[in-house]
DNA sequence: CGTGCAGTTGAATTGCTTCAAAGCCTGTGG
DNA sequence: CCACAGGCTTTGAAGCAATTCAACTGCACG
């Protein structure tokens, strides 16, 4: 079922026909959680992981006097808790934004499947070093950007995510955040981000309405973002840097 | 060799004493690198993990115009790199604050420890995750804290990692960063670093002088960052891991 | 005993926040 | 089908936090 997860994997590690059947046979408790609800409470002891099969979710911080920061996104495939020690106390809680079909994966099944597949291990390392990756240049957008720029690099790690799962347009996507969430996510006031979203969409970089994002011209976008996607599709890099660098066919890479 | 790494990973999951036998013949090429050298140069592919054994480092990104951010600072029982998936490209860059003695632990010998025992092997997933843990608090930290709460929770994190280590004074610790280090690591200007330690100064909640940091009431500290600790000590679950001490009379530090 | 870098200060400016109110969609019930 | 309610978005105005620029001080080190 997890059929996001399963290709984000072997994009990562190389998973064998054997590896696939393993990963789909670990889930359970497949649910549908409605929108606005808690997945995680922050404090709590996991003893599985979750995967977000459809829709979105989000990792929150919260401190007493009520601000509110968001941590990161997960959208379909991404995992949701902390893989693979348990039990494993989580510090961030985890809200969903739409509707979420999530699926569990025990703590015992998930170990299991890494000691007798050395691949599945490499692959789950992969996917929190990703996320780590993603958490470090989250880290930095807040620290070094302007309004404008943050804005701008998150809208184009938004659509970059959605594109690797197939979840894009031509050319944008659907995008179920409130200018509130926004705004908790780059650091800046609802007011401004409103703003600062009338300027983007005055120099032509994006239009959003509905909930749905179109990015006209990426690369401009990019470039108003100081965006390099590198940090997010490091996976296959990995894989083809372990030959010596050579010439290689372009695309496709076998299964 | 690497005293403070075997410990914190004893820690994290209880090694026995010939994992811990293993792990002390893991380093090689153990080394002094003068301050101010880069360890680590972005998209680099590592095939080793570094070890912090003595001094402090930090991983940063820039963008073309020069703007720098500082991610993390590693201290001594730090992992340098990005363990233990190899090659593995880093899209940050690590860089010594201070001379710094740094071992390099092989991919290939990292990858059949953790083969040989599965202590080792949750130690360094945990360990991950505890780093993990630090990023989404630093993101918290730049996106929702003002500028005098940002720099509380900087010092007391810091406080906090070196105690855990054994690396600071009664009340304090030695603290070599600029201002300017300080303003690159919680997203402020470097005159405003300026005036906001004057104001913490001020409010007798830390001095700072000769890159010596006291902290005569953390307690207070605490209160002013709204600084949690139980992100850098969920290592242990069972909960024994004692909590930074708060205010403590005991002034035993020679001037 | 200068030279250079880190820290400090002041003044002007800007980017962002706050508060408060109004407009606009969407879903709901009469 | 229309009226209304509630969330989200938009607007204006005032204020504040943080930046920028530029000069100066103090300290460490050769």
């Amino acid at each position: 079922m997890p059929h996001h997860l399963i290709r984000k994997l072997d994009r990562y590690a190389g998973l064998s026909a054997d590896d696939k059947e393993m990963l789909q046979r670990l889930v359970c408790d497949v649910a549908w959680v409605a929108s606005d609800h808690d997945l995680i409470d922050e404090g709590a002891a996991l003893r599985q992981v979750g995967v977000i099969l459809d829709g979105w979710a989000c990792c929150y911080k919260q401190i007493e006097d009520g601000r509110r920061q968001i941590v990161a996104y997960l959208i379909p495939g991404d995992l949701c808790g902390t893989p693979p020690v348990f039990p494993s106390i989580v510090n961030y809680s985890v809200a969903t934004l739409t509707p979420v079909r999530v699926a569990q994966i025990p703590a015992h099944a998930l170990l299991s499947a890494m000691d007798k597949s050395p691949r599945i291990t490499r692959a789950f390392w992969l996917d929190l070093l990703a996320s780590f990756a993603i958490q470090r240049e989250w880290t930095a957008n807040v620290g070094l950007r302007t309004a404008r720029e943050r804005i701008a690099h998150l809208f184009c790690e938004i659509v970059t995510r959605l594109r690797a799962v197939g979840l894009t347009t031509a050319d944008g996507c659907n995008l179920p955040l409130t200018q509130e969430d926004i705004g908790e996510t780059v650091g800046l006031s609802t007011v401004h981000v409103n703003r600062t979203l009338q300027e983007l969409r005055a120099a032509g970089l994006i239009s959003l309405k509905r909930q749905q994002l179109v990015i006209p011209d990426f690369a401009a976008l990019r470039a108003v973002a100081h965006f390099d996607s590198t940090y997010l599709c490091r996976s296959r890099l990995e894989a083809d840097a372990d030959p010596p660098p050579a010439a290689m066919a372009g695309s496709a890479v076998p299964a």
